[in-house]
RNA sequence: GUGGCUGUAGCUCAGUCGGUAGAGCACAGGAUUGUGAUUCCUGAGGUCGCGGGUUCAAUCCCCGUCAGCCACCCCA
C-alpha cells in the first residue's frame, strides 16, 4: 500500500519556515492598517463565471489554469485564481462600492493549475489590496510609495526594482494593439513560435517576450505611448511626479503589460533578479472598468497582488528575518524526580502572574541530565528547575542557558518576578 | 502543456562495473547518584519513490508512472 503524498504544487509550511511567514505577514498587515486599509475576507470559491468576465475569456489563467469543476447542483464553480474578482464581487454584493471610497486588503490561498516552479506553486498566497471610488493619480502614488516604505520596513528594499507604464484607455489600447497586430503579421515569419500563437489570443503580451530576435523586432514597432490619450497621459505623468518627490526610484517601462484584461491607465510590477525565473513580487495597477464589468456602477479602482512565497523566499535569500522572531521559548520547566505534580502546580501559578511568558513544561519524564539536553534544545532562555530539593521548600531553581550568568535558587513569587521582567 | 536534472535512514548525501546498503547531522541510552552546548561509547531507524520487464539474482540495466527541482509557457 502507497503512501498519499500531498498534490503537486501544494506544499507544505513547516515549523522552521513559520518565522519568516508570520514576520513578513506581521509587516504587511501593521502596515496596511496604518495607511487606512481594513481587511475584507472572501470565499475560495466562487462562480466560474466570475473569473472568466473578470480576469478575460482568453487569458491563459482562464483557458488552462483555473481549478474548475461542477458542483453537485451542475453549477460550475473554480478556486480562486487572484484575489480582485473576488474582492470585488464582495465589495458590490454588500454595497460597500455605492459611492464611498474603500481601502480593502485581504491575504490567503489561490490556485492555479501550472507546473511547479521556483517561487510558484499551484497553491500559493497572496497579499491584496484593493482602493475604490478614487479616480486620481494621488492613490496609485500612495499605494506605489507604501509598498516602497514595506520593502524599507521588511529590509529587502535594495532588492526589488519599480517598473511602471500606462496603458491608457480600452479604446486607445485597442487602436494600439489593431497597430501592432498590424505591425507584426507582415514579420510573422521572424517571430518565435510562442508570440506567433499570441498574434492573435493575447499580442501585447508579444512585448515582453523573452526572444531576443522578438525583441529586436519590437524595437521599430510602433509605441503603446504614441497611442495614449491625453488625459491617460496626464495622470501618468502625475503618478511619476509623486513618485519623484517622494524619492522612489522606478523605471518606465513602455513594454509593462499585465496579464490580466482588467487593467487600464497605471500599471506596475515591482521585481527582483534574486529569485531566478519567477522575479515579480508585487504587480497591479488601475482597473477602473471592472466594478461596471461585474454588474456595479462605474467605480474607479486600483490594486495590487504580492505574491507570499516569493517573498519570503527573498527574505530568506537575504537573511532579512532576525533571529529573534524564531526564538519560540523564554522558559523551560524541568522537573525532577518524584515532583512531577508540585512542578505541575508551581507551573500553572507561573503561567497566570506571567501571560507574557512562552514556557514549554518538560512532559514524559528522563533523566535530569536528559531534561537539560531539552531544555537546552528548546532554545529556550532560561531552564527553571523543579527537584525534590525545591519541591520540599518551594523553591525553583532559575539556570541561565544563553548567558553567563550565577544560577539562582528562588522562592516561586520571586521568580514570577524575575520572569515578568524579561 | 514542453524540456533538462533528480528520487537510498527524520534531514543532507555516499555506494554497489547487478549478489537486498553506509556516513554525517538529528534522535535515544550511557561515561558512578541533581545540571545542557564540547568529547567519547552504544543503540534504534531503510520492502534503496511506485509498477512492470530483462536476469539464477535488480536499489543498480530497460520501460512506464508518480513526485521534487530548474527552465520554457504564464504569472504573484
Amino acid at each position: 500500500m502507497s503512501k498519499i503524498q500531498s498534490l503537486r504544487g501544494m506544499s507544505d509550511l513547516l515549523p522552521d519556515q513559520s518565522p519568516s511567514w508570520q514576520f513578513l505577514e506581521a509587516k504587511v498587515q501593521s502596515l496596511l492598517q496604518s495607511y487606512g486599509y481594513r481587511e475584507i475576507r472572501f470565499p475560495l470559491l466562487e462562480s466560474t463565471d466570475l473569473f472568466k468576465r473578470s480576469i478575460g475569456e482568453v487569458t491563459d489563467i482562464v483557458e488552462k489554469e483555473m481549478y474548475t469543476w461542477l458542483d453537485r447542483n451542475g453549477e460550475s464553480i473554480t478556486l480562486r485564481p487572484e484575489g480582485t474578482a473576488g474582492c470585488v464581487r464582495a465589495g458590490e454584493q454588500n454595497g460597500l462600492l455605492r459611492n464611498q471610497v474603500r481601502r480593502l486588503w485581504y491575504s490567503g490561498a489561490m490556485f492555479r493549475y501550472e507546473r511547479p516552479q521556483k517561487g510558484r506553486l499551484r497553491q500559493f498566497h497572496q497579499f491584496g489590496a484593493e482602493v475604490f471610488g478614487l479616480e486620481g493619480p494621488d492613490i496609485d502614488a500612495e499605494i506605489l510609495v507604501m509598498i516602497a516604505r514595506l520593502w524599507r520596513d521588511l529590509g529587502i528594499h535594495d532588492h526589488i526594482n519599480l517598473q511602471v507604464n500606462t496603458l491608457g484607455t480600452a479604446a486607445a489600447r485597442a487602436e494600439y494593439r489593431q497597430a501592432l497586430v498590424d505591425y507584426l503579421l507582415a514579420r510573422k515569419a521572424d517571430l518565435d513560435e510562442d508570440s506567433q500563437r499570441r498574434l492573435d489570443s493575447n499580442p501585447l503580451r508579444i512585448l515582453d517576450s523573452k526572444s531576443s530576435q522578438t525583441q529586436s523586432l519590437l524595437d521599430q514597432a510602433p509605441c503603446l505611448h504614441d497611442f495614449i490619450d491625453s488625459e491617460s497621459r496626464q495622470h501618468f505623468d502625475a503618478v511619476c511626479a509623486r513618485l519623484d518627490s517622494a524619492g522612489v526610484v522606478y523605471e518606465i517601462n513602455p513594454r509593462l503589460v499585465r496579464g490580466l484584461d482588467y487593467y487600464g491607465k497605471t500599471v506596475f510590477e515591482w521585481v527582483t533578479d534574486s529569485l531566478g525565473a519567477q522575479g515579480t513580487v508585487c504587480a497591479g495597477g488601475r482597473y477602473d472598468g471592472l466594478v461596471e464589468q461585474l454588474g456595479g456602477k462605474p467605480t474607479p479602482a486600483v490594486g495590487f497582488g504580492m505574491g507570499e512565497e516569493r517573498l519570503v523566499l527573498l527574505l530568506d535569500a537575504v537573511g532579512a528575518v532576525p533571529d529573534s522572531v524564531g526564538r519560540q521559548l523564554d522558559a523551560y520547566l524541568v522537573a525532577v524526580g518524584d515532583v512531577g505534580h508540585i512542578a505541575f502546580e508551581y507551573s500553572e501559578t507561573i503561567r497566570s502572574q506571567c501571560p507574557q511568558l512562552r514556557m514549554q513544561n518538560h512532559c514524559g519524564g528522563g533523566s535530569f541530565k536528559s531534561q537539560m539536553k531539552k531544555a537546552d534544545r528548546s532554545n529556550a532562555e532560561i531552564a527553571l528547575i523543579v527537584g525534590e530539593d525545591e519541591a520540599a521548600t518551594g523553591n525553583i531553581s532559575v539556570k541561565y542557558l544563553r548567558e553567563k550568568k550565577e544560577q539562582q535558587l528562588l522562592p516561586v513569587a520571586d521568580v514570577v518576578k524575575l520572569l515578568n521582567q524579561l
